[in-house]
DNA sequence: GCCAACGTTGGC
DNA sequence: GCCAACGTTGGC
C-alpha cells in the first residue's frame, strides 16, 4: 500500500468532475513526464491512494482522497490526433504514455493548503517532494508519516 | 503577467 | 556528448 499525491488544475478538471463521472472514477490522462510515467506505469497498484492536489489555483492545496482502481496502462490520448496530448512519437504497439485510473474516495472537509504544508515543510513534512523547491512533478509517492500527519490537520 | 526551475530538443 | 534555445510548470 503506497500513497501518492496527484495534481490537477481545477479549470481543467476539479473534484466536482470527478465527483459526478460514471463511478465517481476517471482515467488520470495526459501526463507527459517520464518520472511521473514511470509511476504511473509501475509503481502504483490498485488500492493505493492519493491526494487529489490543486496546482494553478487561488489557493493551491489538497481537495480529496483517490483511490487507484486500474493499475497502469497505455494513454490512448497520445494516439488520438485531434487530443491535446496527442504525442506522434508513441507507438501503439509500443507506448510511450500510461495512465491510471482513479476514483473519488472523498472530499477533505477543507482545503490543506500549500501554503499550511509548507509551515511544516521543516518538521513534520521534510522532504516532502512537492515541498521541495522547483519540483514540478504532477505525480509524486507521499510518504507513509506525511500521509498520515496531513490528514491530522484536516 | 512574471519568472525561476527544469525538462526536452536539436545543431554541432 | 555538450549545451543553447525553447517550452512548460506553477507559485506568486
Amino acid at each position: 500500500m503506497h500513497y501518492w499525491l496527484m495534481k490537477t488544475e481545477p479549470a481543467s478538471f476539479s473534484v466536482e468532475d470527478l465527483a459526478a463521472a460514471p463511478r465517481r472514477t476517471t482515467r488520470w490522462d495526459g501526463v507527459r513526464n517520464y518520472q511521473a510515467r514511470n509511476m504511473l506505469r509501475d509503481q502504483m497498484q490498485r488500492g493505493d491512494e492519493a491526494f487529489l492536489y490543486y496546482s494553478s489555483t487561488d489557493v493551491p492545496g489538497i481537495v480529496a482522497i483517490m483511490q487507484i482502481v486500474k493499475e497502469g496502462y497505455p494513454d490512448v490520448t497520445a494516439f488520438d490526433r485531434k487530443d491535446h496530448h496527442y504525442d506522434p512519437g508513441s507507438d501503439p504497439l509500443n507506448p510511450r504514455w500510461f495512465m491510471v485510473d482513479v476514483q473519488l474516495k472523498r472530499r477533505l472537509a477543507r482545503t490543506i493548503t500549500l501554503e499550511e504544508l509548507r509551515a511544516h515543510a521543516r518538521k513534520e513534512l521534510r522532504g516532502m517532494l512537492l515541498l521541495r523547491p522547483g519540483n514540478r512533478l504532477s505525480v509524486t509517492p507521499v510518504e507513509a508519516a506525511h500521509w498520515k500527519f496531513i490528514l491530522s490537520l484536516e
